[in-house]
DNA sequence: TTTTATTAAAGAAATAATTCTTTATTGTAT
DNA sequence: ATACAATAAAGAATTATTTCTTTAATAAAA
């Protein structure tokens, strides 16, 4: 039962649309500094490469009203995008595993905001110990217990080494994270209500490297 | 027409499936490391928490068969899957943009193996143009084409800021190169028998902000 | 040897996602 | 004013992907 008393069936946004939402937002941003006002689902899909019925669809999901003949409001879509995805909101993280994929999380996240406050990185390294990256202090993986009593962060990032990250995965839902995202390549065995999400690397060059096979097969 | 001589329809395998196969294969090695010889599709369903059905189609695409009541042999089967990813060839590539992202890649692929060798960096920025991370030259952009005029690289690395993605892409595609795998949020307008494969971190983000979101909305 | 349980493989059904079609709206031009 | 063209929105059809069902094979047990 939600806030309207009415048993409604929780329709989720497939996750195809939520990938190409930032890809909107980041264009928009574009057009907006450029002064314009507003801007058609037929002008997006033309700049984007993608259907125009298939853009509105996915701008649909914020519940913005375009106008035919003009279309949408930029600033209001780019508000109702941002207020969609979640990055009008504070989304406090732990970082576990310093090593390179987590160092560059971190630094990238100062160039390029992902919607997400890292308040701290942990490692069980002593020479990555007591480092700073990206603003982000590195602190001794025994500190996350206490630390994430006085804190409520609800969202731990995955960067360790594959075998350990079931067991870390298990020590954060401990601490209270309710969402994993998981760059290992390991595939976690959580509870039902933690949300995880897997962004494996590796996966993409796997999509990569087929792709140019199937294209060298077929000249 | 292909080497068979039948016009056949170019059945490309999906994408989800290309994604999963580098985490059979991951589990594979543990399973094989730990002596095991031969393994059931409903045993790496389980393990993996998905259905064992999906597990037999997916590895179906490799051409590996099966028997009743045996399941596979985890050595035939590894070695099945790293030739049809293509992990088990030299694919060569070049990587633009050796910022954080960038640095992050060239270090990462020395631990993790992502079936792909990095010839060079590239770079515009001179404090960054000499060094040298993971092992990876960073060189000066300019030498991009002079030196893919020698090498024959396919595989271009996208990880510029991403006002410059469009240009380095078209400037890759000049220097011959068939595929490029795009970290950048810009939407790359390329020719279509170029392969392009979006990698954004942000599009992850956003779906894991939605998520934790829809989570807070159905307590 | 015969039965039984397990499993891969192939096909069917269901579900999810995209693309296509229609309709209604609205600003612009006549 | 009136007609016209462009466009958002809603729904239908198509396509892709996953899940379910059936079948056939095979090793192990009786």
């Amino acid at each position: 039962m939600n806030a309207t008393g009415k048993y409604n069936k929780i329709k989720q946004v497939p996750e195809p649309t939520l990938k190409r939402l930032p890809g909107y937002l980041y264009y928009l941003e574009q057009v907006k500094n450029a002064g314009v006002l507003n801007i058609s689902a037929p002008a997006i899909g033309k700049e984007l490469k993608c259907d125009p019925t298939q853009v509105v669809k996915d701008l649909a999901v914020t519940g913005v009203k375009g106008k035919p003949r003009v279309g949408y409001n930029t600033f209001e879509l780019i508000q109702a995008l941002e207020d969609f995805i979640g990055y009008n909101r504070v989304h406090e993280a732990f970082l576990i595993g310093a090593g390179n994929l987590g160092s560059a999380l971190m630094a990238y996240q100062q160039e390029q905001p992902l919607g997400l406050k890292i308040l701290a990185a942990f490692d069980i390294d002593n020479n990555k110990i007591g480092r700073n990256v990206g603003g982000i202090h590195i602190l001794d993986y025994n500190k996350l217990f206490n630390l994430s009593g006085r804190l409520n962060v609800r969202i731990g990032i995955l960067t360790t080494p594959n075998e350990v990250a079931q067991e870390v995965a298990e020590d954060l839902i401990s601490c209270g994270v309710k969402a994993i995202w998981n760059f290992t390549s390991a595939r976690l065995n959580m509870p039902s209500n933690i949300i995880v999400q897997d962004t494996s690397i590796s996966s993409y060059a796997a999509v990569l490297l087929r792709r140019l096979n199937d294209a060298a097969d077929n000249i």
